[in-house]
RNA sequence: GUGGGUAUAGCUCAGCUGGUUAGAGCGUCAGAUUGUGGCUCUGAAGGCCGUGGGUUCGAAUCUCAUUACCCACCCCA
């Protein structure tokens, strides 16, 4: 026997009956996105390693330890995409959109690579549902960018969701917030976790979302970044919150909140639903004004976000409104020899033609076989096709719900179908 | 990368302290007097018990390794 080979590992199969979950969610993403204004931007799978280490930024994890590159045939060295802002930048610049009208706002539903250990919401291919909006800084932006992920959240009828903002400066003010974090900790140093002693050097920023009882302890009374920020940066943040509740979205100001990807600046935020596991953030977005510039762009200030498609999937059962059914076929045709055969395939071609859904045998199956066959898959009415009916003209259409037949011309079928 | 748990039929799981041809329910397919579904009944297909070593007269069962899955850390969507 030949030796089974598996899918690689953090990745998924997809079936009909759960692709529907997916297609809805596409659909409704789309649909929103583009009563913002959103259109959508198709990029590569891969790109070259060097965009990711100038966007994602070099000392990231994401960058450091968690992406797949590989060589081409004349050793050119690209990545599969982790997240999908650094390539619409690129893509922006690349093709000078930032001509056009601005602001620019794209979003895209896309496969991204981490190399990961996999756990409940998180895998090595994992997908996303990104908006970006480039060319303005005014705080309205963000808080249009923050209901549209809102909008959607709550159009999918996701329930027990939290938005946290925050802000986390700019060039300006974050060396000043940084300097007075480090002198903080290193007060407690003896106290933090071996990780946190770590990040204290390399990135002290995420001590404070560490989840260790003592660390958090610890963080609670950590300087925060809202209370050292620059007056423009102040300004920005108290504007978003009062455009905000302009647009009825409640949030939590969280002062821990921090991303692990070095373009952001100001505007941070989460949704986050505590009812699917350790993974909890099912949206995670914010603004960043020097990325563009950072990859070689004119000085564009941006904001987005993204949405994990498997983690909304997860709330979404967890709030319980996964209700798509498989579709069912309005008639089946069961024929009986040849010259019937001929016939219900020329019927249930007409019918399909006209954009709806018909089924009739094409597995040799016994007159019983069929008709169980045509109640597993739901169909609406069945009509049977032998010999007697063709000299006839006529047969038994029957309601599968209530077992009643009627006799109608079978030349007529398709009108009569297409009246139900 | 670090921990903990799990691995028997397509699915959900039995299988007592190692003992002959490996079990159930659901599902699939086929039948139950020749052309009518749902209920019921009968039958069939489908497992080298995740994979590879070891202990033993004998391993699904004990042991080691490996792979995958689940959960958490980490990180993030």
């Amino acid at each position: 026997m030949a030796v089974k080979i598996q899918k690689p590992r953090g990745t998924m199969d997809i079936f009909p009956s759960e692709a529907l979950i997916w297609q809805k969610i596409e659909e409704k993403a789309t649909d929103v996105a583009k009563r913002f204004g959103f259109g959508e931007i198709r990029t590569p799978t891969f790109e070259e390693l060097s965009l990711f280490k100038r966007g994602v930024g070099e000392v990231t994890d994401v960058v450091q330890k968690e992406m797949y590159t590989f060589q081409d045939r004349e050793n050119r060295v690209f990545a599969l995409r982790p997240e999908g802002t650094a390539s619409v930048v690129r893509a922006i610049i690349e093709n000078g959109k930032t001509s056009d009208v601005m602001p620019l706002r794209y979003f895209y539903l896309i496969n991204c690579f981490r190399y990961e250990k996999p756990q409940a919401g998180r895998s090595r291919e994992f997908f996303q549902f990104g908006t970006e909006m480039f060319g303005t800084k005014d705080p309205s932006s963000d808080a249009t960018v923050i209901s549209l992920a809102d909008t959607l959240i709550k159009e999918l009828g996701i329930k027990d969701v939290k938005l946290n903002i925050n802000s986390i400066g700019c060039p300006e003010c974050r060396p000043k917030y940084r300097e007075a974090l480090v002198e903080y900790f290193k007060s407690h140093e003896g106290e933090l976790c071996d990780t946190c002693k770590e990040r204290l050097k390399t990135n002290p920023l995420r001590v404070l979302d560490c989840k260790s009882p003592i660390c958090s302890e610890i963080a609670k009374d950590a300087p925060k970044t809202i209370d050292y920020l620059c007056d423009e940066c102040h300004e920005h943040f108290e504007d978003l919150k009062e455009y905000l509740k302009a647009q009825n979205i409640d949030y939590t100001v969280n002062p821990r909140i921090v991303r692990g990807l070095d373009y952001y600046t100001k505007t941070v935020f989460e949704f986050i639903c505590d009812s699917i596991g350790a993974q909890s953030t099912i949206c995670g977005g914010g603004r960043y004004d020097g990325l563009m510039e950072q990859l070689g762009g004119p000085s564009l200030p941006g904001i987005g976000f993204g949405m994990g498609i498997t983690r909304l999937i997860l709330a979404m059962q967890a709030s319980g409104v996964l209700d798509e059914k498989l579709p069912e076929p309005l008639l089946y045709i069961a024929p009986m020899g040849k010259e019937a055969k001929i016939k219900a395939l020329s019927i249930v071609a007409n019918l399909r033609n006209e954009g709806v859904y018909a089924e009739c045998d094409i597995s040799q199956r016994s007159l019983k076989a069929q008709m169980k066959y045509a109640d597993k898959i739901g169909a609406k009415y069945t009509l049977i096709i032998g010999d007697s009916e063709l000299e006839s003209g006529k047969a038994q259409l029957k309601d599968m719900k209530n077992s009643t037949q009627s006799e109608i011309e079978i030349d007529n079928i398709c009108k009569v179908i297409l009246g139900k």
